[in-house]
DNA sequence: TTTTACAATGTATATTTTTTCAATATTTTA
DNA sequence: TAAAATATTGAAAAAATATACATTGTAAAA
């Protein structure tokens, strides 16, 4: 009972720093970490807390913190062996522009590996701190450049 | 399947302007609003419009868009735009006083927040650069200063 | 101290949510 | 248009999450 605020704290730390995709993983680390809790206990602590678990965009779920849209990126590397999940956000299509979200810092690096597939059906691609624009020829559609992205984004929707 | 996109619009509208608990629900609604679906296409629908389940802090919980930050609705008055999961280490209780722990730089802000409370059981504070010294008046119980700075710590919650 | 109230937690269970699988429907391709 | 590929969905099963209840620990009051 005396460790329940150290307790809370460590799954704030777990939580933005890994991307948590059930309760029953959450539980495993922290039981690894030496703290002694079950599922109901977590469950609760995670209510409390307003942790939220939300679709990731990838085809999974993650375990979120209140405010954390601005999460700290804490996976350096953006390369394409990383799991899409850690920095993706969203893509949005609307006519020929393609809008994928980052978290913050990923954009350039993403769009270096986008711009290396050297896709005829991209025209280019400009890349903020957290924010990539694909600009694609006409005529392309939306299913197409998933295509060329999928290893890069593995799993867009499922 | 040609009103999904319209179900889908639907949703947000109820989730933005109704409380829903559970996808059970919100089910019931759109049933009696005309809509044909079934619990599976609606948790299918909240996943990939990312819309999470979270604690409403009242003991319940809410279901929520992307857009709906949490941590604001909690922090209403909490002048600070940081979430409170951003600064809070610890937190500890002898005798009259009472010493917050925060990540460093925070703590002169923090007690700033404390200090516009005027809350009466409060004598005073001192705050360093990652510590604040909370000075109670005689027979405060600590249970009574934590009611007070529950929106500002949401996570002493309990 | 002793009593009392309340908080924290585990166990077992209930509830809720997610997914698998199969059937259709829709869209794309040829 | 017909065939092929994709997407959507429901029903049932599986998985995940939440809670009722009982117990124990902790703090406040007397």
């Amino acid at each position: 009972m005396k460790n329940k605020i150290e307790r809370i704290q460590k799954i704030k730390e777990i939580i933005s720093s890994t991307k948590i995709e059930s309760q029953g993983q959450l539980l495993d680390i922290l039981l690894e970490e030496g703290y002694d809790l079950t599922q109901a206990t977590l469950s609760r602590d995670l209510k409390r807390m307003r942790i939220a678990k939300v679709g990731d965009g990838c085809g999974g779920y993650s375990y979120i913190l209140p405010g954390q849209n601005v999460a700290k990126t804490l996976n350096t590397s953006h390369s394409s062996s990383v799991p899409a999940s850690n920095w993706f956000i969203s893509i949005d299509f609307s006519g020929q522009f393609c809008v994928i979200k980052t978290r913050p810092g990923y954009a350039g690096g993403i769009a270096l590996d986008i711009d290396a597939k050297e896709a005829d059906q991209i025209m280019g691609t400009i890349a903020g701190d957290d924010t990539i624009l694909v600009i694609l020829r006409g005529g392309v559609r939306k299913k197409e450049l998933i295509n060329i992205l999928r290893d890069i984004i593995p799993i867009i929707d499922k």
